[in-house]
DNA sequence: ATAATTACATACCATTTAGTTGGTTTATAA
DNA sequence: TTATAAACCAACTAAATGGTATGTAATTAT
């Protein structure tokens, strides 16, 4: 094996377990020490590749928690098409389908911003936190965006206030998911979530009439 | 003074600054030296009122996190009137009117949660979190029942998934505020939040018909 | 008034923590 | 083939951690 490659398999290992590890337990409730023993390197190893501890978690925070909202929440919607179905099917595929996804460790990122966003580092790691919440929600307003061209939601939606809302839900859900194993959470979310998402339809002239009237 | 009281007021403090710090920085964060070095005490103090740092976080879950959502949003919400109302005025007053409340430390509960849920220990942290959430879930069902009986709801909604909705994504809101000090996240919040509550009211026979038939 | 108990304070301990230093092996370059 | 540097190991350090042992002043009971 080639020495780069070698290099990038070892930091690839300790980022893993880092994330795998601190996502269960918390930033602070796990050490270098156990990150190290539980991958079979030593301290020599993981200071040649970061700096410090928290340099190690804001790598963490951009090779993983980063990517996974990129590739399981954000790349999914980034098309064209009815937003309503979009959006469910895509929740439905990661909460109820995927029994592979870590299902009672609720949200790495919101995991990370409890743990870290009253932290003093020099990595800026809240606001790379952040800056995760920001390109989702960007990616979630450009969606509705063409679903209001297209014709499948509202003119009048206010497209920041929904896509926060259904950030702020799921990411609440998948939180509190953390104190059972009970999967109805997930099912009795979707319900509920497309109830709500049925609230961006285009209100016909006839509908409105009634909705104003009520 | 007499010794009871005083006893009970240190015993108070204790508490009360530990909760403030865990609160901000997290459980593993928190060493017992920096609590009783800010309240002006000393270890003695702290393990003559305490077994250990798990029973002293069990006790602040207790004495101020389950208390302080009984009190905040189990209570307001014990009463008859139009749950619609109800709910939508006590988030706004909590939200948005209540400057005093720590607005950008997220929720104490989830807070915890995410600290705690993993956490190994003789006091059934994890229990006493979920019970808390169930607590309120209760406390909100019975709200819509209520509701329901009066004619401000639809017969028809599924009591618990609305209840956990609430709750998920109020506790989801107020977790990701940690990120910003950005008031708007509230009223973004509040306004797509009132949008779901509508779909609670009862539906009219005319709006059926036409609902139905989108 | 005296004994006993309460509510702490002080000093200490073993372990764990993040981080460092210097050495060793392995791959790469000359 | 040999020099060099990359990738990692092993041992170490200082500080912090949760927790303990013992002492003491103030309150309370006798």
């Amino acid at each position: 094996m080639t020495q780069e490659t070698k290099r990038k398999l070892t930091k690839q290992k300790l980022i893993d377990k880092g994330y795998e590890l601190i996502n269960m337990y918390g930033y602070h409730a796990v050490s270098i020490d156990l990150i190290i023993k539980e991958v079979g390197l030593t301290k020599g190893a993981f200071y040649y590749h970061f700096e410090n501890k928290h340099h190690f978690v804001s790598k963490i925070i951009q090779e993983r928690v980063e990517k996974e909202i990129h590739s399981e929440f954000i790349e999914p919607i980034n098309r064209r098409g009815n937003p309503i179905f979009i959006l469910g099917d895509l929740l439905q595929e990661k909460l109820i389908n995927d029994d592979s996804l870590e299902q009672n460790l609720g949200s790495p990122l919101t995991n990370m911003i409890v743990a870290l966003s009253y932290e003093h580092n020099d990595y800026n790691l809240k606001g790379q936190l952040y800056d995760v919440l920001d390109q989702w929600k960007v990616a979630l307003i450009s969606l509705m965006y063409r679903g209001i061209e297209d014709g499948y939601l509202d003119r009048h939606i206010n497209t920041e206030p929904v896509a926060e809302f259904i950030i702020n839900s799921l990411e609440g859900v998948r939180t509190l998911k953390r104190t059972t194993n009970n999967k109805a959470l997930f099912y009795n979310y979707m319900e509920q979530f497309k109830n709500y998402l049925d609230t961006l339809k285009p209100a016909k002239e006839e509908k409105r009439f009634y909705l104003d009237a009520s």
